[in-house]
RNA sequence: GGAGGAGUGCCCGAGUGGUUAAAGGGGACGGACUGUAAAUCCGUUGGCUUAGCCUACGUUGGUUCGAAACCAACCUCCUCCA
């Protein structure tokens, strides 16, 4: 990782701190004094490829945060038209299937979800949102090769990280996804004429894309931009982060529910505690510093706070600590809480039926197979006891205060109601 | 357009007519140990009405008692040539 320049203005300043920084563009000191001289305007651009985003995406959307928190102007850019054209990459042919009235679809649920971290409105530093369909939408093929296709060298996209590993590794790479940087570049250039936007910022691995933006935008407004990067996020264990109990880290609540995403935080690992409270959550750097320090045993206390802190960002405070007081019951006193995930069924439980069956139908499991495979193993437990026997029917007589609670492992729990 | 090569489970990858629901690895998940952590060890990793049956090795059709494996066509990708 470079090392960080010496800043002097408060929002890079702190971003550094916060080890949201990964590397800028050329010249250093003029971004810098930009920062301390004006109000900017950045952007940052997501594509609208699943119906919520991930929380692979969480240190943009926290750079827009921090940098709305630092009365700059944050321009949130959905790939509408980026996204029509689609992005052939890998194997995932799904992508290429995308309807405009899908992308439209995501594009809402996507901001729906995420409309909490940033705000939105009419003042000086609100946040705008664009989408880019509204310009690339309507592109003339033999125009735009000759204003903006001539300012790119074949040579020189194909040295590009994106383009040269693809090459070596002997994936397909299609003419299409070639141009997307191109796209990317475009966007930039027009964000600036629009908006006036100086600064892209991305993750590390977009930097190609974003420098592209920088030179369009040189050669075709005379302009200087920017490019801000944040590193590639991973665990101290070296994965990249991304999992939870539930499977993927989406952040619409929909997809994975206020209390999945607490748990997601609580089972952090030691090492990236004081790493995830920089970059996740809003607390001051000193009450950071405190909690990091903690060792042993009393570090689950950081991790709690982190989790409430993480999920008030992206949701609110009211449902981040419910979150909390229902795994503190769950985890703490082994209750089966409000607030766990619930399956309401309309059973009459005048009969039995196979718990097997349940956990089925409330998605603890995807099959009955599984369910079984989990009961051999020991890890299917009907009110915090394991149950051993695939024939198991769950009854009246397993009801505790009108709920079973079904579990799959320690962590995962399920709680099933009659409607 | 021509020649050659490849397409296997979540991913990588072995398998070249029958004990193959498919070696091995990674990842993921469960158990034990813990602190709802990491590391470690053990186990699981197609479905079902589970001593059995069904579905699966790019797609479709064929050969055969029997196919992931052989043949044909198609689709996709890679390499070289034009």
């Amino acid at each position: 990782m470079p090392s960080a320049p010496n800043f002097r203005s408060e929002f890079l300043r702190t971003f550094v701190e916060r080890g949201a920084f990964y590397a800028c563009s050329e010249p250093w000191q003029e971004l810098d004094e930009m920062f301390r001289s004006e109000r900017v305007t950045a952007y940052i651009g997501f594509d609208c490829t699943a119906s919520s985003m991930h929380i692979g995406n969480l240190v943009q959307l926290m750079t827009l945060r921090r940098l709305q928190q630092a009365g700059h102007r944050p321009i949130l850019l959905m790939g509408g038209g980026t996204t029509k054209a689609g992005d052939p990459s890998g194997k995932d042919e799904m992508r290429l299937l995308l309807t405009p009235e899908q992308i439209d679809k995501n594009k809402t649920s996507m901001l729906a979800g995420v409309k909490h971290l940033l705000k939105f409105g009419n003042q000086p530093s609100d946040a705008i949102m664009v989408d880019n369909a509204e310009w690339l939408d309507h592109l003339e093929y033999i125009p735009f090769l000759r204003e903006v296709g001539r300012h790119f060298s074949v040579n020189r996209m194909l040295t590009m990280d994106s383009v040269k590993l693809r090459l070596e590794r002997e994936q397909p790479m299609s003419f299409l996804e070639f141009n997307y940087s191109i796209m990317q570049a475009y966007d930039y250039v027009e964000l600036y004429k629009r908006y006036g936007c100086r600064l892209q910022s991305c993750g590390s691995d977009q930097w190609g894309n974003v420098v592209s933006g920088i030179d369009l935008g040189r050669r075709m407004a005379g302009a200087q931009l920017f490019a801000l990067s944040t590193p590639l996020i991973t665990t101290a264990s070296g994965a990249k982060m991304g999992k939870s109990v539930a499977g993927a880290v989406w952040l619409n609540k929909d997809m994975l529910g206020v209390y999945d995403y607490w748990q997601f935080w609580r089972n952090t690992e030691d090492g990236d505690v004081g790493k995830f409270l920089r970059l996740f959550t809003d607390l001051p750097l000193p009450e950071i510093a405190r909690l990091e320090a903690l060792q042993g045993a009393e570090l689950n206390d950081a991790k709690k706070i982190l989790a409430t802190e993480a999920t008030a960002v992206l949701h609110d405070r009211a449902a981040a600590n419910e979150a909390a007081e229902t795994a503190r019951r769950t985890f703490e006193e082994g209750e089966a809480a409000e607030g766990l995930p619930t399956h309401i069924t309309r059973w009459d439980f005048r009969y039995g039926k196979a718990a097997t069956e349940f956990a089925k139908e409330s998605g603890l499991v995807s099959s009955l197979s599984e369910a079984r495979r989990f009961m051999e193993g020991g890890g299917f437990r009907i009110n915090d006891i394991a149950i051993s026997d695939p024939a198991y029917m769950i009854t009246k007589a397993d009801f505790r205060n009108g709920v079973v609670k079904l579990s799959i492992g320690r962590k995962k729990h399920m709680l099933l109601k009659p409607a």
